[in-house]
DNA sequence: AACATTAATGCACAAAAACGCAAAAACACG
DNA sequence: CGTGTTTTTGCGTTTTTGTGCATTAATGTT
C-alpha cells in the first residue's frame, strides 16, 4: 500500500469518526506504529488533523469547546468598530453570522434606530439589546457548524427583501478570485445576501486576505466597502483599492 | 478513550450545567478519581474552568451571574428532567422558548434523534449541540421582551407545520380558566402552536397553578401532558388530573 | 471533636512516542 | 544497466505520558 493510499485512509477515518487510534491503524492498514506515527506527524504538519496521545483527532472537533475563547478577538473588536461608521439611523441592515459580526452588534452606539435582519440567531439576540432597534430573524433551517439558518427558505425569504447594507464576515478574500468559501450552503447564502442589499461591506481580518478557496461567491467589484484591523493605507490593501473597493 | 475526549467530555458537562462533581465523572466516564482530578487541573491550567472540593464550575459561573438569577432554577431542572421522558427517537416537537424551556433543552439525551421547530433562538443554539437532532428556526420579528419571534410571518409559517408534540413554558394555568397570558401577540403565538401539534405539553412550576390572567389561549382540556415539578400525587394537582390532562 | 469525604503526593507499571540506525525499495541519471 | 541517492519502512532503545494505588493531608459535616 503506498504512503498517499494510507493517509487517504487515515483521512476517510477522521472524517467518518472524528477520531481514530494509533492501534487500530496499525492493525487496519498492517503497517508497524513508527509508520502511523510518521503519517500522523505529516498530516498535521499539513494541517489536516490533530495529534493526541494515542492516536488523532479531527481539526474540528478541536474547536468544539472553545466557545469562550474567540480567536484572534482584539483584531475583531478594532474591525467591528470600524464597522459601525457605516450604520447610520433609518437604514435596513441586513446580517450575517460569525465571530466577528457578533463582535459588532457589541460595539454599536447606543441610541441607534434601524432595522436588521440577519440569520443569526445569536446576533438576534444581542441586537435586541437596543432599544430602538428592530429585528427580524430570518428562519429556516439551522446549521450547527456555522450557526446560522440556511436552506431554500432562507434564500426565498431574503429575495423578498431589500435592504440598505449587507454586513458579513468571510472565509477569504482576494483581489482576483473575489470572496470565496468552503461550504456550498454557505455559498448560496452569501449570493442571495448580496443579491437583496444595495451596498454590501466584507468584514475581514487580514490573515485571511489574499486567500481562495473552492467556492466563489462574488467578484471583488460587488464588494462596497472592506473593514479589516489594518491601516486604511496599508499596502497589503492596494490591490483591493484598486478595485474600487471602499477601504475602512 | 483518549484524553483529550474526555476533557472534551468534562467541557460539555461544564458548558451544560455550569457544574461537574468529580464523583459524577468517574462514573460516566469510568476511570479513576486521580484521572478526573488530574483532567480537572489540566483544565485549569489552561484556563477552561475553576476547580472547587467535589468537583468544577464553569469559568463564567464567577464573573456572569446570567445563569444564577434564573428564578426557581432548581424547579425547572426538575421539570425539564421530566420533560425529556416525552421525547422520543423520530419525533417533531415544536417547542417555545423561556427559561424552563432552555433548562429542558439542557436536559435531554445525548443520542436523541429528532426534528425540533422552535421560534427561540436561545433554544436553537442550545439544541444544535446535539448531533442527531435537526433544528428550525422559524423566522420573524423578533421580541426584545421574550426573546422569541412572532407576528404574522411567524404564524402563517407555523400554520404549514404538523407536528407531534407542542412543548411550551406558561404564564399561568387554572382548571377553569385554562392556559392564559397577558401578552397578546404570545398569546396568538401559542395559540398557533397549538394548532398544528398532535398533542401538547405545559411545562409550569407550580407558583404559576391556579391563576387565570387576562388573555385565554386554550381550555384545559387542550393540554395533553402538564409537568410541574410537584409530585404526581399532589394535592394541587387533583384538580387537573380530573380534566384529563396527563400528569407527570 | 470525631468522622467521612475529597485532595494531594509519591511511586510503580504499562502504553505510547521519539530517536537513531540500518535494511529495503524506489528513483535518478549517466 | 549499474551505481549512487533519496525515500520509506521496521527494529531496538530510551523518554515521555497516562493511569491506578496506597498513603497522608486537607476539608466539610454533624
Amino acid at each position: 500500500m503506498l504512503k498517499k493510499e494510507r493517509h487517504d485512509f487515515i483521512m476517510r477515518q477522521i472524517n467518518l469518526h472524528n477520531r481514530v487510534l494509533t492501534s487500530d491503524l496499525v492493525q487496519l492498514l498492517n503497517v508497524s506504529e513508527d509508520t502511523i506515527r510518521r503519517d500522523l506527524q505529516e498530516l498535521v504538519d499539513e494541517g489536516h488533523l490533530f495529534k493526541v496521545h494515542g492516536g488523532a483527532l479531527s481539526k474540528s472537533y478541536h474547536s468544539s469547546f472553545d466557545d469562550s475563547t474567540v480567536y484572534a478577538r482584539d483584531k475583531k473588536i478594532v474591525i467591528a468598530k470600524k464597522a459601525t461608521e457605516l450604520i447610520k439611523d433609518g437604514m435596513v441592515v441586513l446580517i450575517g453570522g460569525g465571530t466577528t459580526i457578533l463582535e459588532f452588534t457589541k460595539q454599536l452606539p447606543q441610541g441607534l434606530s434601524a432595522t436588521f435582519f440577519t440569520i443569526s440567531p445569536l446576533v438576534a439576540v444581542e441586537l435586541a439589546k437596543y432599544n430602538n432597534v428592530e429585528v427580524v430573524l430570518i428562519g429556516g433551517l439551522f446549521s450547527k457548524n456555522s450557526q446560522v439558518t440556511y436552506g431554500g427558505h432562507v434564500i426565498s425569504q431574503l429575495s423578498e427583501i431589500k435592504a440598505d447594507l449587507c454586513l458579513m464576515g468571510t472565509s477569504a478574500l482576494h483581489p482576483e478570485g473575489g470572496l470565496t468559501d468552503t461550504d456550498w450552503e454557505i455559498n448560496q447564502l452569501k449570493k442571495a445576501m448580496l443579491a437583496c442589499s444595495k451596498k454590501s461591506a466584507v468584514l475581514c481580518i487580514s490573515e485571511k486576505l489574499n486567500i481562495t478557496l473552492r467556492l466563489k461567491v462574488c467578484p471583488i467589484e460587488s464588494i462596497s466597502y472592506l473593514v479589516t484591523e489594518l491601516d486604511k493605507e496599508h499596502e497589503s490593501l492596494s490591490n483591493y483599492q484598486k478595485k474600487d473597493v471602499n477601504i475602512l
